[in-house]
DNA sequence: AATGAATGAGCCC
DNA sequence: TGGGCTCCCTTCAT
């Protein structure tokens, strides 16, 4: 914590308070301000301390703070902050523990161990329910739909129900899905992760779509990877295609080799994979850079095969219809999300593909008839809580939708013709961030016929045996229920970018500037697993939530992965990759 | 080991 | 409507 942080610190106790749809109560505020006035005494457990901290003007309490190992933000002098701010010298000294998140006294938040501990004034880092401070409220460590994942479905407030159209909607929907369930495998066991393949974080994954081991991955700086697996050494990287984020990725399903790309630099790609080259689509920044109130960009891309179309969403809300064959843009732009707000991402119906499913900034994803767009001519308007990352129609029948919303929510529609005005449900899980990562989009499992699996990384870590670590859920969207979580002790980082193979048991998942493919455990990988376990007293995947105190084991992340890749990089700039790791036995040089 | 930068949405004025 | 400020479990490089 340096100088000029503790400089903003004093200047941030005059701030307004950010109001969220989930903020906490007023009083949080009020109590702020009497301590600003240091008259009178806070009926909180930190009066007294805040009373203390106000009133102690100039001394420092060096000794009592020696035995403090959290207490950082009291070893800066406030003379210079005070300096630094160019105001007179007024002293703030705090003795006891300061809480980073609220900056009031008498608890700390952060991790102890592996394990976060919440500032209690805050909402509930998961469901956004007020803090421990407040009557009837819980903090993110408490949090009911944390404690039992299963009970993180809040089932829709349907007004409608028993009406004799549910009841229609209910058989159609049953008549599509088998009464057998196959058979799940959830791909849990590490197979291999590339390592810094890409030099920015990894904001897109798609699996070939009929050569079965080749992924594509997409970064933030335009970098195409197309990557075999199997034949680990088999990697093609495209560096010119796009100059920043690569959001989007399609293959043309009339053409396998085909692949269209949609960045943040405004453009559509063409790329041809067995012959490398590739073309510009669409450019939606001809002039260039004239600052960011003019710069589109695409997130939200698809292709419609009955009519060759490609459909593509900018980042000031209007969709743009871009035929394929003729590489011409028809019509003008339509406006389909706020006016200049950014549409998140585009789905096709796989049944009916003139159905489009557009996710966007504005708190809100749509369905449309593409035959007649019109703004203001959504089938159906989907009111969220906050930015919605993305929308998906169910990957077989189309029949049910599938949403992402920064409000910690997976939303599920069962049925797209029936009643929209609330979700069929709502799944509580942690996927808000703050900048930095890549959004976070729960997607479908291709494979599954009863549409009900979804996968999503997580963004709170749980302490797994000393280690906290950030799983990918796989949840079963009927009922809300987490069917696993898949992790690895050696992936410390979140994995927000998660795709499920088309045919096979296999998940490919990003994290950071890392790859990962992950398959089902054999039964002997089983073993081995539970032999190791026992040499190491560790007991991996186990759901316990035991005290530790082990941070986040980064260096271990970085440690063998970070070595081989600076010989690597002596060796050839460019082959940058080709660390695999196989299991879990990792060795520490 | 501490620090800062990259970076986007929400909210206030 | 736009600029400015803030933010909570990041990640990585220096």
């Amino acid at each position: 914590m340096g100088p000029t942080t503790r400089a903003r610190f004093v200047h941030n106790r005059r701030r307004r308070r950010r109001r969220g749809p989930y903020a906490v109560p007023d009083d949080d505020d009020e109590e702020e301000d009497q301590q600003e006035a240091s008259s009178s005494s806070s009926s909180s457990d930190e009066g007294e301390e805040d009373a203390e901290e106000e009133g102690s003007g100039e001394v420092d309490d060096d000794e009592g703070e020696a035995a403090e190992p959290s207490g950082k933000e009291e070893e800066v002098s406030p003379v210079a902050a005070a300096a630094r701010s160019g105001r007179k010298a007024s002293i703030t000294i705090s003795l006891k523990k300061v809480c980073k998140v609220c900056k009031s006294t008498g608890h700390e938040a952060g991790f102890k161990g592996a394990v976060y501990i919440d500032c209690p004034r805050k909402p509930c880092f998961l469901c956004k329910m007020p803090g421990s401070d407040t009557l009837h409220c819980h903090t993110t460590l408490t949090c009911p739909h944390r404690v039992a994942m299963e009970h993180g479905v809040i089932p829709a407030s349907r007004r409608n129900t028993n009406t004799s159209l549910d009841y229609v909607f209910q058989s159609q929907v049953k008549g599509k899905i088998p009464m057998v369930k196959p058979q799940f495998l959830i791909p849990n066991q590490l197979e291999c992760g590339n390592i810094k393949f890409h030099q920015r974080r990894v904001t897109c994954l798609e699996f070939h779509p009929t050569k079965n081991n080749v992924l594509l991955s997409g970064d933030k700086k335009g970098l195409l990877g197309v990557w075999d697996y199997v034949k680990l050494h088999e990697k093609i990287t495209y560096d010119s295609l796009h100059s920043c984020i690569l959001n989007s990725m399609k293959f043309d399903t009339t053409n396998d080799g085909l692949l269209y790309t949609a960045s943040s630099d405004g453009t559509i790609s063409s790329t041809d994979l067995d012959t490398g080259i590739g073309s510009s689509l669409l450019n939606l920044n001809p002039n260039g850079w004239n600052g960011p109130s003019t710069w589109r960009m695409i997130y939200g891309m698809d292709f419609n095969s009955d009519k060759g179309l490609l459909l593509v969403a900018d980042s000031f809300g209007f969709l743009h219809l871009l035929d394929r064959r003729l590489k011409a843009r028809i019509g003008d732009p339509i406006l389909i999300h706020k006016k200049g707000s950014k549409v998140t991402s585009l789905h096709c119906n796989p049944a009916q593909p003139e159905v489009l499913l557009s996710s966007g900034n504005d708190h809100y994803a749509r369905i449309w008839d593409t035959r007649k767009l019109e703004p203001n001519s959504a089938f159906a308007s989907l009111a969220h809580g906050r930015v919605v990352n993305s929308g998906y129609f169910s990957p077989q029948s189309g029949n049910k939708i599938l949403t992402t919303c920064q409000d910690n929510r997976i939303r599920v529609w069962d049925y797209i013709f029936g009643n929209l005005e609330s979700p069929s449900r709502e799944i509580v899980h942690s996927h808000d961030f703050n900048r930095h990562l890549t959004p976070f989009k729960a997607e479908w499992d291709p494979k599954d016929h009863t549409e009900t699996v979804a996968v999503i990384g997580r963004y709170i870590s749980e302490n797994y045996n000393g280690i906290a670590l950030h799983p990918i859920d796989f949840i079963d969207t009927s009922t809300g229920k987490l069917l696993a979580e898949v992790m690895d002790p050696d992936i410390t980082t979140i994995s927000p970018v998660n795709k499920l193979h088309p045919r096979d048991d296999i998940l490919a998942s990003g994290s950071s500037r890392s790859i990962f493919i992950w398959k089902p455990k054999t039964e002997s990988d089983a073993t081995e697993e539970r032999n190791r376990e026992k040499a190491k007293e560790f007991v991996y995947g186990s759901g316990s939530r035991k005290k530790s105190n082990g941070k986040h084991e980064n260096s271990s992340d970085d440690d063998s992965d970070g070595s081989c890749d600076g010989k690597k990089k002596k060796k050839a700039k460019k082959t940058r990759f080709t660390h695999t790791i196989k299991g879990k036995g990792k060795s520490k040089v």
